[in-house]
DNA sequence: CGGTGCTCATTGGCTAGACAATACAGCCAG
DNA sequence: CTGGCTGTATTGTCTAGCCAATGAGCACCG
C-alpha cells in the first residue's frame, strides 16, 4: 500500500501538510506556506502545489482566503439536540458532561424568513401522507449565531390542520408550534428522526455560507399524533463543521426482553420511494 | 447574485452538467461527456473541463473510473438504527413506511477484525471515565455487505470490567455484548448518541473504500448502567452515501410539561475538551 | 488626524502541451 | 472457441507561463 516512491507529487505534498496539521504543528488558524513557497520547496510548479492544497481544502482541513493565503480551518461545534422539543433539560445525569458549554447560546435571532403555502415536495408529501394536490404550510427560517448563518429549518404542516392558527403567520410563536398543535387537537407525541449525510447543494452553500470541504447533515423530523397521524415534517440542514447531534436513550420497559447484538443492527436497504435525492 | 456573464467558465460548465444530473437528464450511472468532448463543446482547454468535472466530483455527484470515463454517482442508503440494540423491531407503527426494504439485509459477514488491549484515545477515555493510564479492550470490526465495506465499528470496554469475559476474545458473541455486560452485573440501560459529520481521513478512505465527495457520519455511543457508570463506548464511522440514521422518539411522561419551541432547541457551544478533532 | 489612492503579495482562472497509466475491444494464433 | 497480445480512448499527473482579482499595508494629501 505504502508505495511511497510512486505516489504522485501533489499527494506527497498534501500528506506532509496534513501531518503537520493533525499533529498540531500547524495550529488551527495558522497560515500555510504560500503556493509559491511550497512549489519552490518541493521543486514543482505552482499548479502542482495548488493541487496539493486543493486536496486539503476538499478534506475540510484548510480554507483559503484570497489573497491573504491558506489557513488551517478551525471548527467549533454546537450541540444540536432534537429531543429538546420535549425535554429542554436532559433527563440523563450523564448528559452533563456533554453540556459544559461556554453558554454563548442566548443570542439566536432565529430569523423566520417566511411562511408559504406550497404543494410540498415529494419527500415531504410522502411523510405527511398528503396527495400530490394537497397543499401544506411551510415555515422557513435560517438561524443565525453571532450574525453567522447556522442552520436552516423548514417546517411543513398540512394546510387542513393548521388553517387559521398562528402557525400560518410569519411571526414568532412564543408558546411554540407544538403547543399550537396541541390546542388544535393534534398533539405531537411521537417523532421519527432521519439523518442523512451528504455534500451541500450550491443553494445550501449560498444560504449557509459554506466553504469547500464542509458536508451537511440533513435532519428530517416527522411528528405524529397519538393515533399515528403525521402532523408536521421538519427538514433541518446542519453544516457539519458547526454541529454535533445528540440523543439520549433509555432501555424500554421489558416486554419480551430480546437483546440484540450490536448497535446499528441489521442494515435494511431503504425503499426507493423514500430514498430521496437518489443520485445527488 | 446571478452574475451570469462573469462566472468562471469551469463553473458554468459545472452548472450545466449539474442541472442535467439533478433533472435526471443524466441518470444515475450514466456516462458524462469525455473531458475532450466537453472542452471542444465549450471552447476551453481540457484543464478547464477537468476543473468543472472536479467540482462535481467533490460535490459527490460524479465518480470517475479511469480510463473509462466519468459517471453519475448512484447512491442507495441503508437504514442504520442505533436503537435496534434494544428494540430489534421498531415500536412506532409509523416506522413501517421507512422499513419497506427490499430486505436484502441478511448477508452481513460482520467481520471482526480483532480485539486489542489499548490505552484508549482521549475521546474514549473521557467518555469511559478512565484515567490516562488505564487500559481498555477494543473490539474492532469492519462490516461488509455484498463484499463491500459498509461501516467500521470500534467498541471500547473498561478492561477492569470485561476481563475474562467473552468480550475479550475475537469470536462472535452470539448472545450479544449487551447480554455479557448484564451477566457481569453492568447492564447497559441508558445511552447517549453523538453524531458528527465531516470529511473522512485518508485512513478512513482506505478502510472503507470511499471515493471523493463522500462525507462520513461519526456515531459515538456511550452506554451507562443504571447508576450512571459508563460501560462501553462505541465509535461507528458511517459513509454518507450508504446510510440513513433513524431514531424514533416518544414524548416522555409528563412531569412538568414544559413545551419548547422548535426542534434543535438552543444550540450550546461544545466544551472544548469534548470537541474532538478540533482542527481536522 | 483622517481619508484616499497606490503598490504588492497572493490566490483564482485559464491556455497549451507532454507523457503516464489503464480498461476494453478487437485481432490473431493455437 | 480460447488465450494472449496489441492498439486505442480516456483519465491522471505535471510543466511553463500568462493575466485578473483583491485585501492589506503604506505613502501621500487635504
Amino acid at each position: 500500500m505504502a508505495r511511497g516512491a510512486t505516489a504522485p507529487l501533489y499527494q506527497q505534498i498534501a500528506d506532509e501538510l496534513r501531518t503537520q496539521i493533525t499533529s498540531r504543528a500547524l495550529r488551527a488558524g495558522a497560515q500555510l506556506p504560500t503556493e509559491l513557497a511550497l512549489a519552490d520547496k518541493h521543486g514543482v510548479t505552482r499548479a502542482t502545489a495548488r493541487q496539493a492544497i486543493g486536496v486539503l481544502i476538499n478534506e475540510g482541513l484548510v480554507v483559503s482566503s484570497r489573497p491573504r493565503g491558506h489557513f488551517v480551518r478551525q471548527v467549533d461545534r454546537m450541540i444540536y439536540r432534537p429531543q429538546s422539543e420535549w425535554r429542554p433539560q436532559p433527563a440523563s445525569p450523564e448528559m452533563d458532561r456533554f453540556m459544559e458549554e461556554q453558554t454563548s447560546l442566548g443570542r439566536e435571532p432565529s430569523q423566520v424568513i417566511g411562511v408559504e403555502l406550497v404543494t410540498p415536495p415529494d419527500e415531504v408529501a410522502r411523510r405527511l401522507d398528503l396527495d400530490s394536490d394537497q397543499t401544506a404550510v411551510v415555515r422557513r427560517r435560517v438561524r443565525f449565531i453571532d450574525g453567522m448563518p447556522f442552520n436552516t429549518n423548514d417546517s411543513y404542516y398540512p394546510m387542513t390542520l393548521v388553517e387559521g392558527s398562528p402557525i400560518m403567520y410569519p411571526a414568532d410563536i412564543p408558546q411554540g408550534a407544538n403547543q399550537v398543535l396541541t390546542e388544535l387537537g393534534a398533539e405531537q407525541v411521537r417523532a421519527i428522526d432521519e439523518i442523512e449525510v451528504r455534500m451541500p447543494t450550491p443553494d445550501e452553500v449560498h444560504r449557509l455560507d459554506l466553504s469547500a470541504g464542509v458536508p451537511v447533515a440533513v435532519h428530517r423530523l416527522t411528528g405524529y399524533t397519538h393515533d399515528g397521524r403525521p402532523v408536521r415534517c421538519t427538514i433541518n440542514v446542519l453544516p457539519g463543521d458547526r454541529h454535533v447531534i445528540l440523543f439520549e436513550r433509555a432501555k424500554p420497559a421489558p416486554e419480551h426482553e430480546t437483546d440484540s447484538t450490536t448497535p446499528g443492527g441489521e442494515p435494511h436497504r431503504v425503499d426507493g420511494s423514500l430514498a430521496d435525492r437518489g443520485t445527488q
